[in-house]
DNA sequence: ATTTAAATTAGAATAATTCTAATCTAGTAA
DNA sequence: TTACTAGATTAGAATTATTCTAATTTAAAT
Protein backbone atom coordinates (compact mmCIF):
# COMPACT_ATOMS: atom_id res chain seq x y z
CA UNK A 1 0.00 0.00 0.00
CA UNK A 2 2.37 2.53 1.29
CA UNK A 3 4.83 1.41 -1.37
CA UNK A 4 2.17 1.73 -4.41
CA UNK A 5 1.54 5.35 -3.05
CA UNK A 6 5.19 6.13 -3.35
CA UNK A 7 5.57 4.15 -6.79
CA UNK A 8 2.77 6.34 -7.91
CA UNK A 9 4.61 9.88 -6.81
CA UNK A 10 7.83 8.23 -8.61
CA UNK A 11 6.33 7.96 -11.61
CA UNK A 12 4.78 11.89 -11.88
CA UNK A 13 1.47 10.56 -11.43
CA UNK A 14 -0.48 12.75 -8.96
CA UNK A 15 -1.94 11.27 -5.80
CA UNK A 16 -5.94 12.45 -6.09
CA UNK A 17 -7.69 12.19 -2.75
CA UNK A 18 -10.31 9.63 -5.32
CA UNK A 19 -7.24 7.43 -6.20
CA UNK A 20 -6.49 7.24 -3.09
CA UNK A 21 -9.82 5.66 -2.10
CA UNK A 22 -9.65 3.13 -5.05
CA UNK A 23 -6.32 2.31 -3.71
CA UNK A 24 -7.26 1.81 0.02
CA UNK A 25 -10.50 -0.28 -1.24
CA UNK A 26 -8.22 -2.41 -3.38
CA UNK A 27 -5.56 -3.13 -1.58
CA UNK A 28 -5.86 -6.31 0.48
CA UNK A 29 -9.15 -7.04 -1.10
CA UNK A 30 -9.77 -10.51 -2.12
CA UNK A 31 -13.05 -10.07 -3.41
CA UNK A 32 -13.44 -9.32 -6.97
CA UNK A 33 -14.95 -6.33 -7.54
CA UNK A 34 -16.51 -4.48 -10.93
CA UNK A 35 -15.85 -0.83 -12.03
CA UNK A 36 -19.71 -0.40 -10.29
CA UNK A 37 -18.75 -2.25 -7.29
CA UNK A 38 -15.31 0.15 -6.70
CA UNK A 39 -17.66 3.28 -8.10
CA UNK A 40 -20.52 2.77 -5.28
CA UNK A 41 -18.01 2.42 -2.75
CA UNK A 42 -16.01 5.39 -3.70
CA UNK A 43 -19.21 7.22 -3.85
CA UNK A 44 -19.87 7.02 -0.14
CA UNK A 45 -16.53 9.03 0.49
CA UNK A 46 -16.98 11.20 -3.02
CA UNK A 47 -20.22 11.25 -3.77
CA UNK A 48 -19.14 13.41 -7.11
CA UNK A 49 -16.51 10.33 -8.42
CA UNK A 50 -16.82 9.43 -11.89
CA UNK A 51 -16.90 6.36 -13.25
CA UNK A 52 -14.18 8.00 -15.85
CA UNK A 53 -12.20 8.18 -12.90
CA UNK A 54 -12.80 4.37 -11.88
CA UNK A 55 -11.95 3.47 -15.36
CA UNK A 56 -9.33 5.31 -16.01
CA UNK A 57 -7.77 4.43 -12.47
CA UNK A 58 -8.28 0.78 -13.47
CA UNK A 59 -6.69 0.91 -16.56
CA UNK A 60 -3.32 2.62 -14.92
CA UNK A 61 -3.21 0.22 -12.46
CA UNK A 62 -3.27 -2.95 -15.01
CA UNK A 63 -0.64 -1.20 -16.68
CA UNK A 64 1.48 -1.18 -14.04
CA UNK A 65 0.45 -4.45 -13.25
CA UNK A 66 -0.90 -3.26 -9.58
CA UNK A 67 -4.49 -4.97 -10.46
CA UNK A 68 -6.01 -7.81 -13.13
CA UNK A 69 -8.78 -8.38 -15.26
CA UNK A 70 -10.34 -11.42 -14.37
CA UNK A 71 -12.23 -13.35 -17.73
CA UNK A 72 -15.18 -15.19 -16.18
CA UNK A 73 -18.42 -13.02 -16.30
CA UNK A 74 -19.10 -11.81 -20.09
CA UNK A 75 -21.54 -9.43 -18.57
CA UNK A 76 -19.40 -7.16 -16.37
CA UNK A 77 -15.05 -7.10 -16.33
CA UNK A 78 -13.94 -8.22 -12.87
CA UNK A 79 -10.60 -6.81 -11.04
CA UNK A 80 -8.41 -8.28 -9.18
CA UNK A 81 -6.16 -6.64 -6.80
CA UNK A 82 -4.11 -9.40 -6.32
CA UNK A 83 -1.49 -9.30 -9.02
CA UNK A 84 0.22 -12.92 -8.13
CA UNK A 85 -0.61 -15.34 -10.77
CA UNK A 86 -3.60 -17.42 -9.46
CA UNK A 87 -6.90 -19.43 -10.70
CA UNK A 88 -10.34 -19.16 -9.98
CA UNK A 89 -13.36 -20.91 -8.65
CA UNK A 90 -16.91 -19.54 -9.55
CA UNK A 91 -20.23 -21.03 -7.90
CA UNK A 92 -22.57 -21.64 -10.89
CA UNK A 93 -25.53 -20.52 -9.07
CA UNK A 94 -24.37 -17.38 -7.51
CA UNK A 95 -21.12 -16.14 -9.19
CA UNK A 96 -19.41 -16.11 -6.29
CA UNK A 97 -15.51 -15.95 -6.62
CA UNK A 98 -12.58 -17.92 -4.76
CA UNK A 99 -8.69 -17.36 -5.12
CA UNK A 100 -6.89 -20.76 -6.16
CA UNK A 101 -2.97 -20.10 -5.25
CA UNK A 102 -2.08 -23.58 -6.65
CA UNK A 103 0.79 -23.97 -9.48
CA UNK A 104 -0.55 -26.34 -11.96
CA UNK A 105 2.47 -25.24 -14.38
CA UNK A 106 4.01 -28.26 -14.65
CA UNK A 107 1.18 -30.63 -15.16
CA UNK A 108 -0.34 -28.12 -18.26
CA UNK A 109 1.83 -29.25 -20.85
CA UNK A 110 0.51 -28.41 -24.18
CA UNK A 111 0.30 -30.91 -27.05
CA UNK A 112 2.97 -30.66 -29.38
CA UNK A 113 0.86 -29.99 -32.59
CA UNK A 114 -0.31 -26.52 -30.16
CA UNK A 115 3.34 -25.87 -29.43
CA UNK A 116 4.13 -25.61 -32.99
CA UNK A 117 0.89 -23.25 -33.86
CA UNK A 118 1.33 -21.30 -30.66
CA UNK A 119 3.94 -19.94 -28.21
CA UNK A 120 2.91 -20.28 -24.90
CA UNK A 121 3.41 -17.58 -22.35
CA UNK A 122 0.75 -18.28 -20.13
CA UNK A 123 -2.70 -19.94 -18.66
CA UNK A 124 -5.50 -19.40 -16.23
CA UNK A 125 -7.93 -21.96 -15.29
CA UNK A 126 -11.82 -21.13 -14.35
CA UNK A 127 -12.86 -23.57 -11.78
CA UNK A 128 -17.08 -24.69 -11.46
CA UNK A 129 -18.72 -25.87 -8.53
CA UNK A 130 -21.29 -25.20 -6.11
CA UNK A 131 -20.54 -23.04 -2.93
CA UNK A 132 -21.50 -23.92 0.73
CA UNK A 133 -24.04 -21.54 0.94
CA UNK A 134 -25.86 -22.54 -2.71
CA UNK A 135 -25.70 -26.30 -1.82
CA UNK A 136 -27.92 -25.67 1.56
CA UNK A 137 -30.41 -23.66 -0.43
CA UNK A 138 -30.71 -26.66 -2.95
CA UNK A 139 -30.99 -28.81 -0.32
CA UNK A 140 -33.73 -27.25 1.08
CA UNK A 141 -35.60 -26.86 -2.01
CA UNK A 142 -35.82 -30.70 -1.87
CA UNK B 1 -26.15 -32.58 -38.30
CA UNK B 2 -28.94 -34.54 -39.86
CA UNK B 3 -29.63 -35.82 -36.01
CA UNK B 4 -29.52 -32.37 -34.69
CA UNK B 5 -32.60 -31.64 -37.29
CA UNK B 6 -34.18 -34.99 -36.02
CA UNK B 7 -33.51 -34.13 -32.33
CA UNK B 8 -35.13 -30.34 -32.82
CA UNK B 9 -38.30 -31.84 -35.04
CA UNK B 10 -38.70 -34.49 -32.06
CA UNK B 11 -38.70 -31.56 -29.52
CA UNK B 12 -41.44 -29.87 -31.11
CA UNK B 13 -39.17 -26.98 -32.47
CA UNK B 14 -40.18 -25.56 -35.91
CA UNK B 15 -37.45 -25.88 -38.40
CA UNK B 16 -37.13 -22.46 -39.74
CA UNK B 17 -34.61 -21.70 -43.08
CA UNK B 18 -32.53 -19.21 -40.83
CA UNK B 19 -32.44 -21.38 -38.23
CA UNK B 20 -31.14 -24.19 -40.70
CA UNK B 21 -28.52 -21.72 -41.98
CA UNK B 22 -27.40 -21.14 -38.29
CA UNK B 23 -27.23 -25.05 -37.39
CA UNK B 24 -25.09 -25.54 -41.05
CA UNK B 25 -22.92 -22.50 -40.73
CA UNK B 26 -22.27 -23.98 -36.48
CA UNK B 27 -22.34 -28.09 -38.00
CA UNK B 28 -18.41 -29.01 -37.80
CA UNK B 29 -17.26 -25.22 -37.49
CA UNK B 30 -13.77 -25.00 -35.24
CA UNK B 31 -14.08 -21.49 -35.27
CA UNK B 32 -15.32 -19.61 -32.37
CA UNK B 33 -17.45 -17.53 -34.08
CA UNK B 34 -19.49 -14.50 -31.98
CA UNK B 35 -23.08 -13.53 -32.65
CA UNK B 36 -22.38 -10.87 -35.41
CA UNK B 37 -20.10 -13.62 -37.17
CA UNK B 38 -23.46 -15.60 -37.41
CA UNK B 39 -25.37 -12.60 -38.29
CA UNK B 40 -23.14 -11.54 -40.55
CA UNK B 41 -22.74 -15.31 -42.31
CA UNK B 42 -26.67 -15.69 -42.38
CA UNK B 43 -27.56 -12.46 -43.73
CA UNK B 44 -25.76 -13.45 -47.02
CA UNK B 45 -28.45 -15.38 -47.87
CA UNK B 46 -31.70 -14.54 -45.69
CA UNK B 47 -30.94 -10.36 -45.89
CA UNK B 48 -33.66 -9.50 -43.47
CA UNK B 49 -32.71 -12.31 -41.15
CA UNK B 50 -32.17 -9.97 -37.09
CA UNK B 51 -29.88 -10.26 -34.80
CA UNK B 52 -32.90 -11.72 -32.02
CA UNK B 53 -33.13 -15.16 -34.26
CA UNK B 54 -29.12 -15.56 -33.79
CA UNK B 55 -29.36 -14.75 -30.55
CA UNK B 56 -32.42 -17.12 -29.79
CA UNK B 57 -31.23 -19.67 -32.15
CA UNK B 58 -27.76 -19.62 -30.20
CA UNK B 59 -29.76 -19.98 -26.87
CA UNK B 60 -31.64 -22.58 -27.55
CA UNK B 61 -28.93 -24.44 -29.05
CA UNK B 62 -26.92 -23.18 -25.26
CA UNK B 63 -29.76 -24.63 -23.42
CA UNK B 64 -29.86 -28.66 -25.36
CA UNK B 65 -26.29 -28.36 -25.01
CA UNK B 66 -25.19 -27.63 -28.17
CA UNK B 67 -23.13 -24.71 -28.08
CA UNK B 68 -21.08 -23.56 -25.43
CA UNK B 69 -20.36 -20.52 -24.76
CA UNK B 70 -16.78 -19.35 -23.87
CA UNK B 71 -15.39 -17.01 -22.04
CA UNK B 72 -12.16 -15.22 -23.34
CA UNK B 73 -13.44 -11.92 -24.58
CA UNK B 74 -15.12 -9.39 -22.75
CA UNK B 75 -15.84 -7.29 -25.61
CA UNK B 76 -18.35 -10.05 -27.27
CA UNK B 77 -19.10 -13.66 -26.47
CA UNK B 78 -18.08 -16.31 -28.30
CA UNK B 79 -19.91 -19.40 -28.79
CA UNK B 80 -17.94 -22.98 -29.75
CA UNK B 81 -20.28 -25.25 -31.95
CA UNK B 82 -18.14 -28.54 -30.20
CA UNK B 83 -20.17 -28.93 -27.24
CA UNK B 84 -17.09 -31.66 -26.31
CA UNK B 85 -15.27 -30.62 -23.12
CA UNK B 86 -12.22 -29.06 -24.04
CA UNK B 87 -9.63 -25.74 -23.59
CA UNK B 88 -8.57 -22.98 -25.54
CA UNK B 89 -5.52 -21.27 -26.46
CA UNK B 90 -5.54 -17.59 -27.67
CA UNK B 91 -3.17 -15.30 -29.31
CA UNK B 92 -2.49 -12.36 -26.74
CA UNK B 93 -1.51 -10.08 -30.47
CA UNK B 94 -4.45 -10.73 -32.48
CA UNK B 95 -6.84 -12.73 -30.33
CA UNK B 96 -6.90 -16.63 -32.55
CA UNK B 97 -8.47 -19.13 -30.66
CA UNK B 98 -7.50 -22.42 -31.41
CA UNK B 99 -8.52 -25.59 -29.35
CA UNK B 100 -7.00 -27.79 -27.15
CA UNK B 101 -7.99 -31.27 -26.65
CA UNK B 102 -5.87 -32.11 -23.74
CA UNK B 103 -7.92 -34.13 -20.53
CA UNK B 104 -5.80 -32.55 -17.54
CA UNK B 105 -8.79 -33.49 -14.81
CA UNK B 106 -6.49 -35.65 -13.11
CA UNK B 107 -4.15 -33.10 -12.64
CA UNK B 108 -6.45 -30.44 -11.65
CA UNK B 109 -7.00 -31.39 -7.71
CA UNK B 110 -7.97 -28.22 -5.51
CA UNK B 111 -6.55 -27.82 -2.41
CA UNK B 112 -8.27 -29.14 0.35
CA UNK B 113 -9.69 -26.05 2.08
CA UNK B 114 -11.61 -24.81 -1.54
CA UNK B 115 -12.98 -28.39 -1.55
CA UNK B 116 -14.75 -27.78 1.71
CA UNK B 117 -16.14 -24.56 0.18
CA UNK B 118 -16.72 -25.42 -3.13
CA UNK B 119 -18.36 -28.90 -4.85
CA UNK B 120 -16.08 -28.74 -8.30
CA UNK B 121 -18.40 -29.93 -11.38
CA UNK B 122 -15.71 -28.56 -13.74
CA UNK B 123 -13.24 -26.57 -15.22
CA UNK B 124 -11.85 -24.82 -18.33
CA UNK B 125 -8.42 -23.68 -18.79
CA UNK B 126 -7.29 -20.16 -21.16
CA UNK B 127 -3.90 -21.22 -22.59
CA UNK B 128 -2.29 -17.74 -23.31
CA UNK B 129 0.43 -17.68 -26.56
CA UNK B 130 1.91 -16.05 -29.54
CA UNK B 131 0.21 -17.52 -32.58
CA UNK B 132 3.07 -18.06 -35.69
CA UNK B 133 1.86 -15.32 -37.73
CA UNK B 134 2.05 -13.22 -35.12
CA UNK B 135 5.63 -14.33 -34.04
CA UNK B 136 6.62 -13.59 -37.76
CA UNK B 137 4.87 -9.86 -37.43
CA UNK B 138 7.03 -9.25 -34.04
CA UNK B 139 10.32 -10.46 -36.15
CA UNK B 140 9.71 -8.38 -38.99
CA UNK B 141 9.24 -4.95 -36.94
CA UNK B 142 12.62 -5.86 -35.47
C1' DA C 1 1.11 32.76 -4.95
C1' DT C 2 1.50 31.17 -9.68
C1' DT C 3 1.67 27.91 -13.02
C1' DT C 4 0.44 23.95 -15.61
C1' DA C 5 0.21 19.19 -16.84
C1' DA C 6 -2.54 15.84 -15.33
C1' DA C 7 -6.87 14.38 -13.23
C1' DT C 8 -11.76 14.81 -12.55
C1' DT C 9 -16.28 15.53 -13.96
C1' DA C 10 -21.05 15.29 -16.21
C1' DG C 11 -22.90 13.76 -19.74
C1' DA C 12 -22.74 12.10 -24.55
C1' DA C 13 -21.33 8.27 -27.54
C1' DT C 14 -20.66 3.53 -28.56
C1' DA C 15 -21.49 -1.21 -28.75
C1' DA C 16 -23.23 -5.84 -27.32
C1' DT C 17 -27.19 -7.91 -25.96
C1' DT C 18 -32.03 -8.26 -24.68
C1' DC C 19 -36.72 -6.95 -25.06
C1' DT C 20 -41.16 -5.79 -27.38
C1' DA C 21 -45.03 -6.02 -29.98
C1' DA C 22 -46.50 -6.68 -34.61
C1' DT C 23 -46.27 -9.90 -38.32
C1' DC C 24 -45.30 -14.23 -40.40
C1' DT C 25 -44.94 -19.26 -41.06
C1' DA C 26 -43.97 -24.46 -40.25
C1' DG C 27 -46.34 -28.02 -39.24
C1' DT C 28 -50.66 -30.10 -38.21
C1' DA C 29 -55.14 -31.53 -39.11
C1' DA C 30 -59.60 -30.79 -41.18
C1' DT D 1 -55.68 -27.72 -50.34
C1' DT D 2 -57.01 -24.78 -46.88
C1' DA D 3 -57.26 -23.06 -42.31
C1' DC D 4 -55.36 -22.79 -37.94
C1' DT D 5 -52.16 -21.55 -34.39
C1' DA D 6 -48.14 -21.97 -31.40
C1' DG D 7 -43.99 -20.68 -32.07
C1' DA D 8 -40.57 -18.02 -34.84
C1' DT D 9 -39.07 -13.81 -37.07
C1' DT D 10 -38.59 -9.03 -37.53
C1' DA D 11 -37.45 -3.93 -36.97
C1' DG D 12 -36.47 -1.13 -33.89
C1' DA D 13 -36.44 0.38 -29.06
C1' DA D 14 -34.42 -0.42 -24.50
C1' DT D 15 -30.81 -1.70 -21.54
C1' DT D 16 -26.24 -1.91 -19.85
C1' DA D 17 -21.18 -1.71 -19.56
C1' DT D 18 -17.61 0.87 -21.09
C1' DT D 19 -15.26 4.64 -23.50
C1' DC D 20 -14.99 9.24 -25.08
C1' DT D 21 -15.22 14.41 -24.85
C1' DA D 22 -14.55 18.85 -23.62
C1' DA D 23 -14.86 21.93 -19.81
C1' DT D 24 -13.27 22.52 -15.13
C1' DT D 25 -10.46 21.60 -11.22
C1' DT D 26 -6.35 20.46 -8.70
C1' DA D 27 -1.68 18.39 -7.05
C1' DA D 28 2.52 19.55 -6.82
C1' DA D 29 6.47 22.05 -8.55
C1' DT D 30 8.45 26.70 -8.86
MN1 LIG E 1 -8.21 -13.67 -7.53
MN1 LIG F 1 -13.35 -24.74 -28.93
ZN1 LIG G 1 -23.09 -19.97 -4.59
ZN1 LIG H 1 -1.88 -13.92 -33.43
Amino acid sequence: MKELIEKYKERGFKLTPQRLAILKFLDGNTSHPTADDIYRQIKKDYPTVSFATVYNTLQMLQKKGEVAEITIDHQKKHYDPNPKPHHHIICISCNKIGDVFEDYSEALRLPYHIEEEFKPVGSHINFYGICRGCQKKHKRRN
